[in-house]
DNA sequence: CCACGCTCCTGCGCGC
DNA sequence: TGCGCGCAGGAGCGTG
């Protein structure tokens, strides 16, 4: 289930494949999100140039012969996750999409048992799945007077509007609901109650939050011996996510769970009062 | 325009 | 022990 934090790391992890050269490329399952277009293998023959991310997608760009520029577009879903494997491992289960790179023992496997991901051509997709995006979390542009104003106009659940891609991207349920706890605002709140003071909060948990992930991340990269997509946030604590029941960490108060647009949402009813 | 609920899919955990 | 059910979740899209 990765989250900006894993797909972050994702990246980072493709970056010993920029300069290698594609050499074949097999899908046995084309059926994602969208389809796998039937024809992904023009990337044989190319060399990856470049890895980036925006929000939850990362963005592969491809050359060849220097020239042409083919660039894809990956989105991990909720189980996906992109594994250099040694060529004489066996295949997995759910391995879709197996990239091979020349000169090398690698494959990449693109993994995705439940198949809400997507591989895509940038070209074809980008309008669609990037126009709309709303800043970065990390980035300068997610400020406490940025997100106050965004709040501002809209009556929606502060926790539906910092999960909406179009405010900030790469908060998922999980961080939305950690953010909210220590900020101390209740899941519920209208956002257009929302003060600069606790906008400036929120931004600095949401910040802090996901920041922290990266590092670990990063950290689990490096001993990478996990192949079952578990790294990341599984290994942090995590104060109230999956937590209803169990007592709040500041307080005992039992952790709370409700629904907010079908999605979980743990709180603790004494220390996020704001509603 | 806005807000919500549906949808895709499989693995897991729970109850019996 | 085994079976079956319900839930989880990102995000585009349809509907009211």
């Amino acid at each position: 289930m990765p989250e900006l934090p894993e797909v972050e790391t994702t990246r980072l992890s493709l970056e010993s494949l920029i300069g290698k050269t594609v050499s074949q490329v097999d899908v046995s399952q084309p059926k994602l999100r969208w389809p796998i277009p039937d024809d992904i293998d023009r990337l044989v023959g190319c060399r990856l140039e470049k890895t980036a991310r925006r929000a939850k997608y990362l963005i592969l760009t491809f050359s060849q012969s220097g020239a042409v520029s083919r660039k894809l577009i990956v989105h991990l879903g909720m189980s996906g996750s992109l594994q250099q494997r040694d060529l004489h491992t066996t295949p997995l289960k759910h391995d879709h999409a197996v990239v091979y790179f020349d000169a090398t023992n690698i494959r990449l496997c693109y993994h995705d048992p439940r198949r809400f991901g997507a591989i895509l051509w940038y070209d074809e997709y980008a309008d669609k799945l990037l126009n709309h995006l709303g800043p970065e979390p990390l980035s300068e542009h997610f400020t406490a007077e940025y997100l106050q104003q965004y709040c501002a106009k809209t009556t929606r659940a502060i926790k539906a509007v910092i999960m909406d891609q179009a405010c900030v991207v790469g908060v998922g349920n999980i961080y939305a609901t950690e953010s909210l706890y220590f900020s101390n605002l209740h899941p519920l709140m209208p956002a257009n109650q929302l003060t600069l003071p606790q906008a400036q909060t929120l931004v600095t948990h949401i910040q802090s939050i996901l920041a922290n992930a990266i590092r670990l991340g990063g950290s689990t990269l490096r001993d990478y011996t996990h192949s079952d997509g578990k790294t990341g946030y599984f290994q942090q604590t995590l104060a109230v996510y999956g937590r209803h029941g169990q007592p709040c960490h500041q307080c005992n108060t039992p952790i709370e769970n409700i629904k907010i647009t079908g999605r979980a949402s743990a709180y603790c009813p004494q220390c996020q009062k704001s509603l």
